[in-house]
DNA sequence: ACCTCCCACTACAAATTGTAGTGGAAATCA
DNA sequence: TGATTTCCACTACAATTTGTAGTGGGAGGT
C-alpha cells in the first residue's frame, strides 16, 4: 500500500500510477465493488483492452495493496482499500511533509511565490489556519 | 534535465536520481569538472566499481542532461550542467508548484500541521509574507 | 612493435507496467 | 450429456529504467 513515487509530469491518479492501473483505480473508485469483466467493458468503451490485461492488472494493485479482492463462488469482487479521498489525502500529507523535511523553508518561500498570482481564497484561508496555530501556542 | 520521479522513500538526491547517479552527481558537484577516472577512483573507495560502469552511468546523465561532457585530446571530462543548489532549488520549486496544482489548500493544512511542531519563527515569517501578499492584492 | 589507458559499443539483469496466450474448471445451453 | 461459453490462474513477453560489465579499437608511451 505504499507509492513510490510522484510523477513530476503526470496529472491527477496518474502521478502515482501507470495509466491502466489509474483508469481503474478511478473506476472502482467510482463503482466500488466490481469483477474484473464490469471494468474491462467500461475501459473497452474508450479503446480495446483484452479481459486478461484488466485482470492481470487487478490482481497487481491487490498484491500492491490497493485492491481488495473477494470470491462470490466462482467471481472476483475487487474494491479500493481506501477511498479515494482518504488515498488523496494521504498521499498529499505524505508528499507535503517529505518535501518540509527535504527542502524546509525553501517550500514555504515557493509556495507563496506560486499563491501570489493564484488564489486569494487560499491565503485567506493560511491566514486563519495561522491564527488558530499561534492560539494553539499560548 | 528533466527529472521524472520524486520518491517517496529515499532521501536527498536518491529522491531523484539511482544510487549510482546520485552519487556520481554529488562527487561531481563537489569537485566540478572531472574525468570518469577520478569519478571512478573515489567512489571505488567505498566499494568496487567497474570503471566501465561508472562510464556508462556518466555517459548517461550527460544524455539527460545532467552533465556537460567535454573533449580534452583523448580524455573526457564532466561536470554537472546546474550546480547543487540551483538543481535543488529548481526541484523544489516545480515539486511545490505541482503539490499546490494537484492538492490546492490540503497542502497548506497539511504544510501547518507539519510545522507546528516545529519552528515558530517560520509561522511569524510565513504571517508576514500573507500580510505583504494580501497589501498587494489590494 | 608492444603494452597500457581510455572510450565506444554492446549486452545483460532486475524491476515496473502493459499486454496477452494457454489451459482448467465451472456454468450454461442445446 | 456433450458442446460451448465464462471466468480465472499461470505464464510469458515487451519496453523502460538503472546498475553492471565484457570486447575491442585507437592513442600514446617504452
Amino acid at each position: 500500500m505504499n507509492i513510490k513515487n510522484f510523477k513530476y509530469d503526470e496529472v491527477g491518479l496518474n502521478r502515482f500510477f501507470g495509466p491502466l492501473e489509474a483508469n481503474i483505480m478511478e473506476y472502482l473508485w467510482d463503482k466500488d465493488e466490481q469483477s474484473i469483466k464490469a471494468v474491462q467493458q467500461s475501459l473497452e468503451l474508450d479503446k480495446p483492452i483484452n479481459f486478461n490485461t484488466v485482470m492481470t492488472v487487478m490482481n497487481r494493485l491487490v498484491e500492491k495493496g490497493f485492491l481488495e479482492k473477494r470470491s462470490e463462488g466462482r467471481l472476483s469482487l475487487f474494491r479500493p482499500v481506501q477511498s479515494k479521498e482518504e488515498f488523496l489525502e494521504e498521499q498529499s500529507k505524505k508528499l507535503t511533509e517529505n518535501l518540509l523535511d527535504e527542502f524546509g523553508g525553501a517550500v514555504i518561500s515557493h509556495m507563496l511565490d506560486a499563491m501570489k498570482d493564484a488564489d486569494q481564497g487560499l491565503i485567506e484561508k493560511l491566514e486563519q489556519k495561522i491564527q488558530s496555530l499561534k492560539k494553539d501556542k499560548l
